[in-house]
DNA sequence: TATCGTCGAATTGTGGAACAATCTACCAGC
DNA sequence: GCTGGTAGATTGTTCCACAATTCGACGATA
């Protein structure tokens, strides 16, 4: 519920309420909620429950901060190992492959992959765990806010291009073409939130459900 | 207890033990051991419980790369944004100022400071999340392991030199030194465990606690 | 009318008991 | 010695209870 976008930002998640509504409860609520709390999409504030958290575009530039340190740490031990990355040329392929009337989640999922496989292909279990939670949290970005995407093909051939310097073991290129990839994204990213904002200022205060802006 | 060395590496945590040893319920305790957990303390199995975490040389070296790669990003966006750093220069005045008897926990908590005081500096709430996360794992490793240190003048003039690039704007010189001094924190780590690991030889496949290597 | 304080309801944080599912250790039998 | 089973221990989850805190409505006062 919470990465699928039926959830508002910043909905307050009451215990009785979720867990009646699951079927489970309240202490097996409260400890779901804390894994997710440890996840990052959850905020727990004390005597006042969990919300949903809400993203601004400090948040996202803080996220694709991180996403970065931790790719471009990847980009380097891939480099110095010399690791072959199939998943991640599987995940190009795929992207290629798609029509370009692909749905709006394969083209991010395939998106998804090909990053998550270089983090795998590093080998280093606590790169791959600090991962999981900023792609838990870029999950929730896509998911509350519905970027722009290119088409599959256009996609494909940007991914591409930052697969090559790393079958050639240029760092440095790597690095470049990395940075200006995530930079990009940051971008969109904000820029979606920008627009959404400005399409909910006619109702101050209120967030607008996902189906107002999709 | 986990980061006081305490606790035996690889102690399972019996939930009604612990429980009535703390005072607290079995569901407070879960609680408290779902937070550990998600800090990469402690580690649970399905059925099973959960244990403190067993770290190998292999740990070691992964802590630290993904140390190295937080500190770095750090590095690189102080210096960036040209932030000034008191903290981590008092953090190296305090260092100084210690006589070379100073307890061992002393010398820990002032470097821990100064590599926090970079991280603090970054300005990124979700770089200093993930490094709250690898802190408490050298923690456990330093409280696990008791690495020899040098004299804390020695530590000092250490720092002094990673801070010297910082304040000079020079990227490419505090990445150098960064890595090798993070490279010489994990080689000490590791001498460390191996030392560890030759005192219990004797005793195949039993842990030592932590009395009887300090 | 606007602000403030008070009180009651709702919600969270924690405790206790219970029970099914699973794991562990021990024992008997082959 | 190995296998299988059995009993006890442990975990995962549920239900109920209650103190502490917060939220929200109401009414008093300026």
């Amino acid at each position: 519920m919470v990465l699928d976008g039926s959830l508002e930002p910043g909905a307050r998640l009451r215990e009785t309420e979720y867990s009646n509504r699951l079927g489970i409860a309240r202490h097996t609520f409260r400890a779901a909620t804390q894994i997710l709390i440890g996840e990052g999409l959850l905020r727990r504030s004390p005597n006042r429950g969990v919300q949903l958290a809400v993203l601004d575009s400090d948040d996202i530039t803080d996220i694709f901060r991180l996403r970065a340190a931790l790719e471009l740490e990847a980009v380097r031990l891939v480099i110095e190992a010399g690791t072959e990355l199939p998943d991640a040329e599987h995940a190009v392929e795929q992207l290629n492959n798609l029509p370009e009337s692909a749905s709006w989640r394969s083209v991010v999922d395939a998106d998804m992959a090909f990053h998550r496989a270089i983090i795998d292909g590093a080998g280093s279990e606590r790169l791959a765990r600090a991962y999981d939670s900023v792609q838990s949290e870029i999950l929730l970005c896509m998911a509350q806010l519905r970027p722009h995407y290119d088409k599959p093909s256009q996609v494909a051939r940007v991914h591409r291009e930052l697969l090559e310097p790393l079958a050639k073991g240029d760092l440095e290129l790597a690095e470049k073409r990395f940075r200006a990839h995530l930079d990009k994204a940051t971008e969109n990213l904000t820029d979606a939130l920008k627009a959404q904002e400005e399409v909910a200022a006619g109702h101050p205060g209120d967030i607008l459900p996902q189906s107002a802006v999709a």
